[in-house]
DNA sequence: CCATGCAGTTAGACACATCTAACTTTTTCC
DNA sequence: GGAAAAAGTTAGATGTGTCTAACTGCATGG
């Protein structure tokens, strides 16, 4: 699983844009992926010919933008760890969705397997404790409730 | 406190080297900076002339380097937020402290303030309940202890 | 069926960040 | 004090990613 990234945080930005926007509209094109990403179309045509150049996506000029088995596998990835940020960020830190879902887009790029792994973990014991757990409460902080009860959320 | 963040990920790799190189040796030199970010010198003479020209480092050739007030802000700032990242990881997730010090210098670049403060009450207050609290349990994952007491970790 | 307009591309500029190689300055030390 | 070494800078190339402006392709509807 995993493997080393590569892959700059620009082409992981392209790419997992145009993994939502299939999942959305089942076809991409290169204006959807501007607009979704706030960038000029040209950007869009240079991000494509270095991801064709990479085997992530297949794309003839004047078509539409389709990602190659190595592509989706990369664009899971991406979107995964902005998925496990984001959770972690609003489940378990109490940050609301909207500046969660901002800061995980950034912070994709760099979070590093072990600690994406640890925050799964971990997001998922809050989750499986709650409400018997770790509260945040606005004006105080974290809070624990009494009684804990089994824990064990995998390893 | 905080403002916004205008300054790139390299620029703010090399604030963040001078400030740590002064420091540990009271002076900073090209060489010392070079060696702690594994950069060509002439790539440290590029960056100081970005950061001269920001008003964040006095720096007169073939001279040592030296932080102006918002340039020592600034650098403190962003050792700040490596330092809960990586203090986080490792009290909070039980990530080894090399790995955690490797991806907190890459997400440093990217955290925002309103995690960052969250990770930092998060990390407080678990510190505060231990060792009644969640523990990490190798190859069991994390688990809870019971009979978790008072909590209140601020805000 | 072709004119108009939008989508897409190409070309060229710019900014950033890095490198190597060559040059300059400073330091060291005989 | 001067030669050799070390430190620092400059120059120029490379790679990436962005933009605007101009051009090309295409699809549509008059």
């Amino acid at each position: 699983m995993g493997g080393k990234r590569q892959l700059s945080a620009s082409l992981e930005d392209y790419l997992e844009a145009i993994y939502v926007i299939i999942q959305d509209k089942d076809v991409a094109r290169p204006k959807d992926v501007a607009q979704h990403l706030d960038v000029a179309a040209s950007s869009v045509t240079n991000a494509l010919q270095g991801l064709v150049k990479r085997g992530l996506v297949n794309h003839a000029p004047y078509d539409s933008i389709a990602l190659t088995e190595r592509g989706e596998e990369l664009a899971v990835g991406v979107l995964h760890r902005h998925q496990v940020l984001t959770r972690f960020f609003t489940d378990v830190l109490s940050v609301d969705a909207d500046a969660a879902a901002r800061c995980a887009c950034k912070m994709e790029h760099a979070v590093c397997d072990v600690v994406l792994n640890r925050l799964v973990d971990y997001a998922k014991f809050v989750k499986h404790s709650r409400p018997a757990g770790v509260r945040w409460v606005e004006g105080t902080g974290f809070v624990a409730d009494e009684h804990l009860s089994e824990g064990g959320a995998n390893a």
